[in-house]
Order: C-alpha cells, then sequence, then structure tokens
DNA sequence: TCCTCATATCGAACTTCGTCAATACGTTGA
DNA sequence: TCAACGTATTGACGAAGTTCGATATGAGGA
C-alpha cells in the first residue's frame, strides 16, 4: 500500500497496485448508479440521519425487490449501515467512507512522481 | 441545480434529481473499472504529466484496442484529454475533474436537511 | 398458533460492459 | 505515391448488471 487513506490507495501516489485498483473500483460501482446515489442522497438528507426502507421504493419509482437490491450493494460497499426495527428496516450514511473516497481523488500538494518508459527512443528522434 | 460545484451536484444538498444522478453516475462509471483507474493512475504518476499510448497495452497487460477503448471513455468523461504529436497519441490529466468529484464526496460543515416521511404514522405506534 | 405485513431472495428476461481479432484511418518517411 | 507503423473503429462474444414477478423469511399482533 502506498496510501494513508483508510478506504483505498490514494490515486496520485506512484501507480495503483492490480488489487488497489480492484478494490478501489468496487467501491466506486457501488456508487456508479443514479438509482443508488438518490438513495445515498435522499438518506443524506434525511433529517433525522435515517430513513426506512418501507418509503423508498415509491420515491425512486422502482419495485420493493429492485430497491432491496440497491441497498444490499450500498451496504456490502460498506457506504450505508442497515438497522432492523421491529418490521422495518432502517437505513443510514457510513459518512467516513464517502469522506475517504472524496480524499482518494483530491491531488496532495506533493505527490510521487515516476517516471513513464514513452516511446522508444530509437524509433522516435 | 443545488450545487456550486461544477461538475456535479453535491450529494449531500438535498436530493439528486434524476438528472443530476445520471451525470454524477456517468462520471463516477467512467472511474469504476481497474483497468481505467490504473490508467489515470499512471497518467497522474508520470514525471511529465501526459504519456504516450504506445506503453500501455504492455503496461496493463491487454490488447491495443482495448485500451484505445477504455482511453476513449475516460476522454469523454473529461477526465483525460488527448493530444495527438505525430503518429503518437498522449494522453494528460483533467486533474480538475476528480478534484470536483472529490469535493462532491465530502460533506460541508453544515448542509441543508431535509425531511424523509418515515413510516406512517398511523401503522406504527 | 395463525394472519398480516415489511423485507430479502430467487429466477428469468433484457441490457450494458469488457475484451480481442480484424480492419480502417492517418501520419511519417522514402 | 507507397510502405510502415501507431491508433481508432467495427463486430462478435461471454460476463456482469438491472429489473421485476413470484416466493421465502421473519417480526408483530390478534
Amino acid at each position: 500500500m502506498t496510501s494513508d487513506q483508510e478506504c483505498c490507495a490514494q490515486i496520485y501516489d506512484g501507480v495503483l497496485s492490480q488489487q488497489e485498483a480492484d478494490n478501489l473500483a468496487d467501491l466506486l460501482k457501488a456508487l456508479a448508479d443514479p438509482i443508488r446515489l438518490r438513495l445515498v442522497s435522499i438518506i443524506a438528507a434525511a433529517t433525522t440521519g435515517e430513513v426506512c426502507a418501507c418509503d423508498l421504493p415509491d420515491l425512486l419509482n422502482r419495485s420493493q425487490p429492485t430497491i432491496s437490491h440497491h441497498l444490499t450493494q450500498l451496504t456490502a460497499a460498506g457506504v450505508i449501515t442497515r438497522e432492523q426495527r421491529g418490521k422495518w428496516a432502517w437505513f443510514s450514511l457510513q459518512p467516513d467512507r464517502l469522506t475517504e473516497l472524496g480524499h482518494v481523488l483530491i491531488p496532495r500538494p506533493q505527490h510521487a512522481a515516476v517516471s513513464a518508459p514513452g516511446p522508444d527512443p530509437e524509433a522516435r528522434a
């Protein structure tokens, strides 16, 4: 690891390894869907910091299984957390997860520079 | 729009509209692939700030058409820019694009709060 | 115990994505 | 003008993702 971030390697520190890239891609994939972004946004905007799953199919105009599927993906990625209370499931943000991801994408003032080979000098005079 | 960011709506300001979510998802999708993340990382780490396409198939162990496909997607998303010099294509980062995206994911100290309906009060005493 | 209701899981249809071989395009240099 | 070479595009294929109807699971209340 070349990063001091908790969630993933910093994109500007040297070249990401295969595994670092896989991990970061998994987190980005969890967010790279309009329904899931709106889910995150709805939860983030809730005054109480949490949202009941019962309201989401209507809000997003998708079936209950579809919403459940997306909530499962966001939970698996650590972006939100699920809490069962009675028969209802409540979801809240894991805000650090998004903050860490945000910092991965913002360059630091000084970052390590690595030389890239470039065109073959013989062929490219 | 509820955001003062240039690239996309802030995820914490109210609820993302369908179109805001679509735009943000498109940008995240462009990054949500290990090969494309490593491409971005390779370009970011280059001492000269740019990389020749000719080196990338070997570095990433993918065919030339595959690399070209990913470079096209990153370019379309505004993450990198392409410059033709002689027969070689050089790619460099559009760093603001990632910085803006980073800020979208980091909460501001105060953010607008919106009430979510929650379970039906009649049924949930 | 049984019914009701909220949510998760399953299965199938459809779409999107990643990949590469083959080929087209465009620049360089002879 | 032509040959060589770097890059983009096309076409095809399998893998993965999104969606929903049907069904299973599990909690609460009668």
